[in-house]
DNA sequence: TGACCAACATTGGTGGGACCAACGATAACC
DNA sequence: GGTTATCGTTGGTCCCACCAATGTTGGTCA
């Protein structure tokens, strides 16, 4: 296990990227312990909430949507649509995409993802008061603001 | 390119553990295109600083310090030592042990990489002010530290 | 002293996540 | 109608985190 303890070293300890690279790890090995319980991973959670939130979509839409390549929307997809969650029909307006829309099952599914993924918030934030919580996000959401725009 | 930008599902836009993947995710890109421009990676920075800070150690003294798996470690050091940054010598005092030393040019690439991390902490916390980038780094230590404490 | 257990280095895996290049098929544009 | 762009798909790469097993050596204690 990635130990974040009292021992690394110091010009680490202090490194803004290092810290946020712990607080990465350290989220992620929450999240994705909760989602394998649920039976599901990263990629899948995001896209059923794209899914959810577009409605039906094609899938380099969904890529757009969600940041992942094409290529790993459909390895996720092919995962998602052998449990049900998922179902691929081609458009019939163009014959070069597949709609893909949620299916009841899928719907369940990502609410139960979303419950996991509100507990893990509390658990992580667990030591921030509310307005620290909000100050954490604030802070990031300028950092990723600010690095999105410059990159468009 | 992991993007961004604004299309992202709301229920993730706000959520602190996706918005510090985010963040990780770029830092990461960074940092590890500019270890790779130098020819290093993550890995071999963690190990040389904490051979540079704690001095001549073992290696699964540096996997502890470093939070690196010891497999890892082992991976890591035969790199590093192929391009003679580091030397492998047995702990005459325990036969089981071979005592990391960083050499000449190790501590040459360690100042080089230390260059290109410093540079990209500013990039990386561009938008921040000094003072907020205090804050940031302030909460997240808090984080991190309440996770460390509860686990050991 | 001998049995037993702990620590060490090493090998050889696993899996998630973020990429990239190339292909055939189709659509859109000029 | 020929070029360009988009779409789904295949098949890779790399980094990071982690796990299990093995043989060797050290330390403990009965």
């Amino acid at each position: 296990m990635m130990t974040a303890d009292a021992r690394t070293p110091a010009r680490l300890r202090h490194a803004p990227s290092w810290l946020i690279n712990l607080v990465s790890a350290h989220s992620h090995r929450l999240v994705s312990d909760g989602f394998a319980a649920a039976g599901a991973r990263g990629y899948h959670y995001r896209l059923l909430a794209a899914l959810d939130e577009y409605g039906p979509s094609s899938q380099a839409a969904l890529g757009r949507n969600t940041g992942i390549d094409r290529s790993d929307v459909v390895a996720a997809l092919n995962e998602l649509a052998a449990k049900n969650l998922i179902e691929r029909s081609p458009d019939p307006s163009d014959r070069r995409r597949n709609i893909i829309t949620l299916t009841p099952d899928g719907s369940r599914h990502l609410a139960e993802l979303d419950e996991v993924l509100t507990g893990i918030q509390n658990d992580l934030l667990a030591p921030l008061t509310p307005s620290e919580r909000d100050q954490l996000t604030g802070l990031l959401t300028r950092v990723i603001d600010h690095h999105a725009k410059s990159r468009s």
